[in-house]
This record gives structure tokens, sequence and C-alpha cells, in this order.
DNA sequence: TCTGGGGTCCTCATCCTT
DNA sequence: TCTGAAGGATGAGGACCC
């Protein structure tokens, strides 16, 4: 059997973590379901279709959300439930082809062009995919199917909610250029607005603009880019796993903070809980940043490379230590308000490729593994450092 | 309107080496 | 030995995605 035409399927649950809490909580059905920080600084992660009637979107800060839907049952995100989820869907969609790029928890691209014999044509499948779902989960996905992942990306997202869309080979035209430019992948607010600046508003305009105008005014990566997605053309296969390439972690505080001492100890804890995961995924990282936001939401970053790879939050804690100290403001005499702190930890590589490094961390090393060992046996935060005992906690 | 958290990728500047 | 070009590594910041 030939390969088809459109062998990309990209499968996109509907409403995930708003649906998957109404399904741990069936008191919820019906009505408006909004995931996200309750907080006077929370944003909505998920929103019910229910919710949606009354204008409430993803992204946007709860409190808005909370003015337009007054009803709107708030519900905090429950990420051990969704990744469940997650891995049920991903093992329906493995039964299909062991080819599944997971983009995110709750969406996947499925190149289908070698399992036609077993399951029929690519629209066939992406109904039996969704039946499956809906048996297996009672969870409700749509589905796109295209020649490309970037068509069938696009597709799934007009199929919604609980539909399929098929873009056929010589229909690739008819189905894109009506579309606004910010439909597509990587147009943004502040691309859209450069594009509006060249009178370009749909994607038929902007595949009839010449490429070196959009290299001109986007930068030549990004301006090519855009111009080969508005002619349709993706050539990206589905890559079914792919290497982590940063861990981190950040936190935005109910209350800014400005004490030295509340401000290292969340360093040190964000730092342990970077450490932590590095450890869990099997992973040590060489450059390690730091993030700050101020109160006036301006973002600043610092980085630095170590020579050694490393796993251990101490190792971590030092470095963002001495790089908060060296900021304008940062030190001893300064006068920041902090708003966000976040740890990352970049330039990974497993972690038994580097035994020489596990030598030198010595003692720290063990302590570190010592709380993995008491947290696995006893729940997350049961043993930390002493530093970590709070006085007069900040966070939200 | 008042902006989360965890990521990826890109651009630009600077430094260092060849 | 000096100089300039080229290119890699690193660092900061920004746009974007879900």
């Amino acid at each position: 059997m030939t390969r088809p035409p459109e062998p990309f399927l990209h499968v996109d649950m509907d409403a995930f973590y708003a649906s998957v809490e109404v399904l741990k909580d069936p008191s919820l059905r019906g009505k408006p379901v909004v995931v996200g920080g309750a907080g006077a600084r929370g944003v909505v992660m998920s929103a019910s279709y229910e919710s949606r009637r009354f204008g409430v979107r993803s992204a946007m800060p709860s409190a808005r959300a909370r003015r337009l839907c007054p009803e709107a049952v708030f519900v905090r995100p429950d990420f051990s439930a969704y990744r469940a989820y997650a891995t049920r869907l991903r093992e329906i969609l493995l039964s299909f082809t062991p080819l599944v790029e997971p983009l995110s928890l709750d969406e996947a691209f499925l190149d289908v062009g070698g399992a036609s014999r077993l399951f029929g044509e690519p629209a066939e499948i992406a109904g039996k995919v969704r039946e499956r779902v809906r048996e297996e989960t009672d969870l409700v996905c749509s589905v796109g199917v295209a020649p490309n992942k970037f068509l069938a990306k696009m597709a799934s997202t007009r199929a919604k909610p609980d539909g399929v869309i098929v873009v056929p080979r010589d229909g690739v035209e008819a189905f894109l250029y009506p579309l606004p430019v910010d439909a597509l992948w990587g147009v943004g607010e502040k691309t859209d607005e450069v594009l509006r600046r060249l009178g370009v508003r749909t994607v038929g305009e902007l595949a009839g603009t010449s490429p070196r105008v959009l290299e001109r005014v986007l930068g030549e990566q990004q301006g090519r880019h855009l111009a080969a997605l508005a002619r349709g053309e993706d050539d990206r296969s589905v890559i079914p796993y792919e290497p982590p390439k940063q861990v981190s972690h950040e936190e935005t505080f109910e209350r800014d903070l400005d004490a030295e001492g509340d401000i290292r100890r969340e360093l040190l804890r964000l730092s342990f809980r970077v450490a932590a995961r590095l450890r869990k995924e099997g992973f040590r990282g060489r450059t390690v940043t730091l993030k700050a936001r101020l109160a006036s939401f301006t973002t600043l970053t610092r980085s630095r490379t170590l020579p050694d790879p490393t796993d251990v939050g101490n190792d971590l804690y030092r470095v963002v230590a001495e790089l908060f100290e060296a900021l304008p403001s940062g030190g001893r005499s300064g006068r920041f308000r902090i708003r966000l702190l976040g740890v990352a930890a970049s330039g990974l590589r497993p972690s038994g490729a580097d035994q020489l490094a596990l030598v030198r961390a010595g003692r720290w090393e063990d302590a570190e593994r010592a709380l993995d060992r008491i947290e696995r046996r006893f729940g997350a935060g049961a043993a930390f450092p002493a530093s970590l005992l709070d006085r007069g906690s900040t966070r939200g």
C-alpha cells in the first residue's frame, strides 16, 4: 500500500484540564469551570466551554475571568491527575502507530503513513482515535488530518470542539489563505503588529508578500519560516522522543519579596526543586540561569556555565545566589522588590556520562540523594535543608 | 488588562581562538 | 610579531507556544 497523501494527524484534547476536573468531581458537569490560580496574581490555564461563552480564555488573569463570569467555579490545577490522563491518551495513540510525538500533556502529532493497512485511511484513523479516547477516558478530542504537521495542527484548532478536519493535498490554499495571520504557529502579538503595518492580515496576503520584505522586517530566519508556512510548506517529520534541553522552576510570589533572607531562601528552594528533577530524569546541567522579575515587571536573566555539569541543589544555589548578588541592585544594599524568581539548568547531559563530576560533588550529592529517597518514601516536602524552615511564608 | 509556569528557538553582542 | 577575518562559545533578552 502506498503512503497516503495526508499522513499526519494532530490530536488535541478539548479544554483538557477543565474536563479532567469535571471527571474528578461530576458535580461540576455543565458548570463554567476555570482551572488556574485563584489568587490575586493567577491566570486561567484552562476554561470549560461553559465559561468560554462568557468570554473567559486561557492565559487571561483570573481576576478578569471572575469579573466576566462571577458564577465560575475556580479550581487549582492538579498536574498529577492531568499526567495520569495524558499517559492513558499516549497509550491509545501508540496503539495506532509508534510514531507519536507529544507536544504537551494534551496534544500530539501522529504519522499514520504506515498504519493504513491495519486501520484504514488517515481520516478513518482520526475517527477511530476519537472514539477510543472517548470510550477509554471519557474525554473529548479534536483531530486535524493533513499532508504535514503544521497543517494538521492548524486543522485540529479549526476542528474544535469535538470535530475532525481533513486538509486534502489539493485543498491547502482554500483552507489556509482565508485565515488571519495570527492563526499561524509563531505569529503572536508582536509579529501580528509588524505584519499589520505591512498591510498583511490574512495568510493569503502573507503568501503574496515578497520573502525579501518579510526577511527584512522579521529577520532572516523568521521571515523565511513564515513565508514557507503561508504556502503550507513544512517538511518536519514526527519525532517520537527528544531529550529535554532545559529543566527549570519558577514561581510568582503572592507578595513581592524585598528581604535578602527571604530571597535567598526562595533561591535555595527553587535550586533544590530543579536539582531533584534533574536527578529524577537522569540529567546534569552545565549552564545555570537565574531569572528575576521585578515589581515593575522588568525581567532580568543572568547565567553562568560551569566547568562540570551538576545535579546538586547546593551547587545550583551557590551560582544563582552569586548571580543575584551581582545584579545592579541585587546585593545587600539593594532595594529590589521581587515578583518572581526562577532557576534553570541547561546544557543537559545524561547523568551516567560524567563519573568524574560525581566524585567531585561528594557529600552534597550523597545528602541530596538521601533527600530523594526520603521524599519517595514519605512524600514531597518530607525532608528539606534546615535553611528552608519557614520564617513567615511568602509563597502563594 | 495587568500579566503563570515550563519550555523552545532566535537574535544580537561580546569574547576568544585560529 | 601584528593584524584582521571568520567562526565558535557564551550570555542576555525577547517572542512564542500550550
